[in-house]
DNA sequence: GGTGGCATGTAAAAAGTTACATGATTTA
DNA sequence: TAAATCATGTAACTTTTTACATGCCACC
């Protein structure tokens, strides 16, 4: 059984509780986004996969006119949720086009660089108050190592924004040095 | 005209020499990687789209029956470039299976997320390892601000390497606590 | 003569995003 | 009654990876 990473998020989401694709989309946005977002367009079409396997089982909730469908994690979904846990992690990737232009960043007037320095930091710190704003609603109901794993993304985008702004600071006083002189 | 952050790339590493195809894949391999990959499947059919677009050209330079074909940047390729480093910039992604499977830990039993920790611990160290190779061998070709990328992946995956081994050592004492009592 | 590095490419599949389409219910 | 939120889904597209195919050249 070989399943993408992203079917493993939803399995991973159902472990505590069964939940609506809709539920699935809105718990990734509060909680692996920042290390593993997905979009309805992979959810819907992943969950009728994940119950044809046989691994989550949907049943009707419609209230009224408007549909809705609660998947639960099935045993043999269970099995294969702890299995892929025990096995060793693989994919860690990074796409940050800030470090490529700053990479790149000698084909700009020297002028630039301590503004993207700048603007990396901002995001970062943005991504920290937004992380924050998540622990504190979350704090209470969540899971010891869903608190570790947000803290860990607070913690490091913290770090980030300070190497960026130490870098900032560094590259402003060279250039005044070389106004200077 | 818009082009994927790859061609960007492409642009960027032919911003100071001109590079055949297998080269700018191995620049890439030597220097982007961590925060922008590529593979031969896009780097190929990427050059061919942008010599039609005008922004690089490609010149033969085969030996004898190998064949090689060398591009080199023009005069409307460079603007591109410096229009696209003159923007904000767009995508910051991570993907880490890692923190996935210790963002659902709670699923396995406790004394299975200090050996993930440490497997992630692991995994950053020896990405530490491979960054500072690369920086022995290009700290006297390389230019300055692709220095100081390639330091922020060096440090940052140290500062990820030392939360998880402090994460690591607090569970575990946990756990010895908890056997104790 | 074999291995490893240089070199170019393509085809197919997988993964993921975006935009669109539809409609119900709740709340201000 | 308008806006926000709940809810499901698909189609088209883009991006990226993987595997394969080919062959030269230098060195041991």
């Amino acid at each position: 059984m070989d399943l993408s990473a992203t079917a493993y998020v939803i399995l991973g989401l159902l472990r505590d509780r069964p939940r609506s694709g809709y539920e699935i989309k809105a718990a990734v946005d509060r909680s692996t986004r920042f290390f593993w977002a997905a979009s309805y367009g992979q959810i819907y079409p992943e969950l009728k996969r994940l119950e044809e396997l046989g691994l989550v089982r949907g049943s009707e909730r419609s209230q009224g006119r408007r549909s809705r469908t609660v998947y639960a994690l099935t045993p043999r979904g269970r099995r294969e949720l702890v299995r892929w846990l025990s096995e060793p992690a693989g994919l860690l990737e990074l796409r940050d086009e800030g470090l490529l232009k700053l990479f790149f960043a000698d084909a700009l007037p020297p002028e630039a660089t301590p503004a993207m320095l700048a603007a990396k930091r901002d995001r970062h710190a943005a991504t920290v108050e937004r992380l924050r704003e998540i622990e504190r609603q979350a704090a209470a109901e969540s899971a010891d190592f869903e608190c570790m794993v947000l803290r860990f993304g607070i913690e490091m985008n913290e770090w980030i924004a300070e190497w960026c702004e130490r870098e900032r600071r560094r590259l402003a006083r060279g250039q005044r040095q070389r106004r200077a002189a």
